[in-house]
DNA sequence: ATCGCTTAG
DNA sequence: GTCCACTAAGCGATT
């Protein structure tokens, strides 16, 4: 099945990759597109980062083997770079004939906005918001790098060159090749037309023939539903979310900043004292040696990959509670220099000139469950657990006349759980909206709520999110610091009074060897790499046999509401944006003025995004920053 | 490039 | 007997 010659679409008889740099030529390409009804689009950069590059041209495939190249803003390759020094006129060689940009977008504006020819691209986000960014909205689109995954999701890559490979049997041109690589790199609009004709049009001929291939296998592999209302339309609103960008405040970044930088100071200092000698605190290698080398403290442990001593925060907050003062001061200057290197020096530096504001890039197809990732900067991983961490949140704000509004789920993994593995006991207590912990707590222990204490619910409560990473003893008691035999019998407790879950668990480990891949309730696939394996290889593919279900529906729901928000709001006539998604929570900026009924109608639609059975709840708060909002 | 560590859900 | 309780990304040190 994979490495198939095509049975449903031959190889082209002939491969025409042509050049186009007249509007005559232009438009007769546009019409053919438009006669077409399915054309390929491919948009070639300055930069990876839509927000910041600047269009160089655009590619277009109207059938399988014949294709275009559009150049828009190429210049002579002997041009020197600017910034490089030297007199930057009058040098190099004048631009190659192309058609203007304003002009050619005009022709090509009405195919790309056409209603009856679908646009097909590879990752076409970046297409859509490059396209967008000269006032062109593309529709209707198709992807097909979507639609590998949702086949392939956790089996595979989705890369284009990866998919020409084992679809077509095509080795393509690499980027690489065209613009070399490291020091010697030069961006595409020096690459010499006949190459940049060769390698852009080869780029829409291949996704088109992509296409035809993939279009068959996601029908053959019953996964129209998944990708046609879940991951298609989702693409135009995650690329207005990444158009729209967060506002932060850099004044607040850069107080923290030197805040965090006098403490390091300070710290290193006490630091060294504490080791005798100096060293670099940042070096596991190195304080590994002096915690356990010279100063001689028991408890190391070497890793089993280099032999080095590990140093990791448990390893450290075990001595620190043993009364050894250098291990916390190790743990407080990893903190600071966390959030200093990852956060308060870095994300001024991603405000974009332009906008003013911080874009991220949403990866739709990176991860093996669904569930989205960021980029550049990540901003799904902006701290929040320490008193130092979250102040990093005070510089996400509302532009003058908004609020942020974070809306999140509440316990939807859990409630996942609860309806997937049909247990009653927990689809009441939801139900009835009590503690869920608590409540899980007062079943395992056979303590009565009233008399619940803190403790006892906090290990329910790591039970519980044991239960969602595909529980083992051993896992459990390093969360609880207890031995594997006390964490198995918890589990077992646990079992014995939701024996449903159990079973679930069985059969889905079942199923995930008997077919190399799980489903959420909404049809999504998860592949499991390594199930048909042995000993702990295999028990950990059953853990995330166990977790992808469950962690998959939880993004699939999120989707959907994310899907169905832009419209609800503006039928509301409301104008909050939507500028982040966190898993299972969404950040936006609201006018003032519409913050109550913003916040009524954006939980109703995350509570009905889905019906699971048991309700979903989300719960929603507001603030001048994503700091007051949370 | 990879490792070790830390940040988030 | 097991690097791993699930999913990610990024930084500095090291190779």
């Amino acid at each position: 099945m994979e490495a198939r010659a095509d049975a449903h679409i031959p190889r082209p008889e002939t491969v025409e990759h042509v050049l186009v740099d007249t509007e005559e030529a232009l438009a007769a390409w546009v019409a053919e597109g438009l006669e077409a009804g399915v054309v390929a689009v491919d948009t070639e950069t300055d930069g990876l980062t839509p927000m910041r590059a600047n269009l160089v041209g655009i590619s277009l495939a109207t059938r399988p083997g014949r294709a275009c190249y559009i150049p828009l803003a190429h210049i002579d390759p002997s041009t020197p770079k600017e910034g490089a020094g030297g007199l930057d006129f009058g040098d190099g060689a004048p631009p190659p004939r192309q058609v203007p940009l304003a002009r050619a977008l005009a022709i090509l504006k009405p195919l790309l906005e056409h209603p009856g020819v679908l646009k097909v691209g590879h990752n076409i986000k970046f297409d859509w918001q490059m396209f967008a960014k000269h006032g062109v909205t593309v529709a209707p689109i198709d992807d097909t790098m979507l639609r590998s995954y949702v086949i392939g999701g956790g089996r595979h890559g989705h890369g284009m060159d990866e998919l020409a490979q084992r679809h077509l049997g095509v080795t393509t041109i690499s980027f690489d090749e065209v613009t070399g690589t490291g020091k010697n790199r030069i961006t595409f609009d020096r690459v010499p037309l006949d190459k940049a004709t060769a390698y852009a049009a080869e780029d829409a001929d291949i996704t088109l023939r992509l296409w035809h291939v993939l279009r068959h296998d996601v029908l053959a592999d019953r996964m129209v539903t998944v990708y046609e209302t879940i991951e298609r339309p989702l693409v135009p609103v995650v690329a207005r979310m990444e158009m729209e960008g967060v506002l932060v405040d850099r004044q607040v970044l850069k107080e923290l900043s030197n805040d965090f930088a006098k403490r390091l100071v300070e710290l290193e200092a006490e630091i060294h004292v504490l080791a005798g000698r100096t060293f670099n605190v940042g070096s596991p290698k190195q304080l590994g040696e002096i915690l356990f080398d010279e100063m001689k403290l028991s408890g190391g442990k070497k890793s089993a990959k280099t032999g080095a001593w590990s140093t990791d925060s448990s390893v450290l907050e075990e001595l620190a509670d043993l009364g050894i003062p250098i291990c916390q001061k190790v743990m407080d200057w990893r903190q600071f220099a966390k959030l200093k290197s990852t956060y308060t020096d870095t994300l001024g530096e991603q405000i974009n000139p332009g906008t003013g504001r911080v874009h991220t890039s949403f990866a739709l197809a990176a991860t093996s469950t669904g569930r989205l990732s960021s980029t550049d900067p990540n901003l799904q991983n902006i701290p929040i657990r320490t008193e130092e961490g979250r102040k990093i949140r005070r510089a996400f704000v509302a532009a003058p006349g908004n609020r942020i509004m974070s809306v999140d789920y509440s316990q939807i993994e859990l409630r996942i759980v609860a309806e997937m593995a049909g247990i009653p006991a927990l689809q009441q207590a939801f139900r009835d909206g009590i503690d869920i912990h608590a409540m899980t707590a007062s079943q395992v222990f056979n303590v009565p709520l009233d008399q619940m204490t803190s403790e006892i619910r906090r290990r329910a409560k790591a039970i519980n999110f044991g239960i969602i990473y595909g529980i083992s003893s051993f896992g459990l008691s390093r969360q609880l610091g207890i031995s594997a035999g006390e964490a198995g019998a918890f589990i077992k407790a646990y079992f014995e009074r939701f024996p449903e879950l159990q079973a679930y668990m069985e059969k889905t480990k079942a199923e995930a060897a008997r077919d190399g891949y799980v489903r959420t309730l909404l049809g999504r696939k998860c592949w499991i790499q390594g199930i048909q394996e042995k000993g702990a290889r295999k028990a950990y593919a059953e853990r995330q046999a166990i977790n992808a279900p469950i962690q998959g529906t939880a993004a699939d729901i999120i989707k959907l509401a994310m899907i169905k928000l832009p419209g609800a709001l503006a039928e509301a006539g409301l104008n909050a944006r939507m500028l982040l998604q966190v898993h299972d929570e969404l950040l936006f900026e609201v006018p003032d003025a519409e913050v109550e009924a913003t916040s009524a109608l954006v939980r109703q639609v995350m509570e009905g995004a889905a019906d699971i059975g048991i309700p979903l709840v989300a719960e929603a708060g507001v603030g001048l920053s994503w700091a007051e909002a949370h």
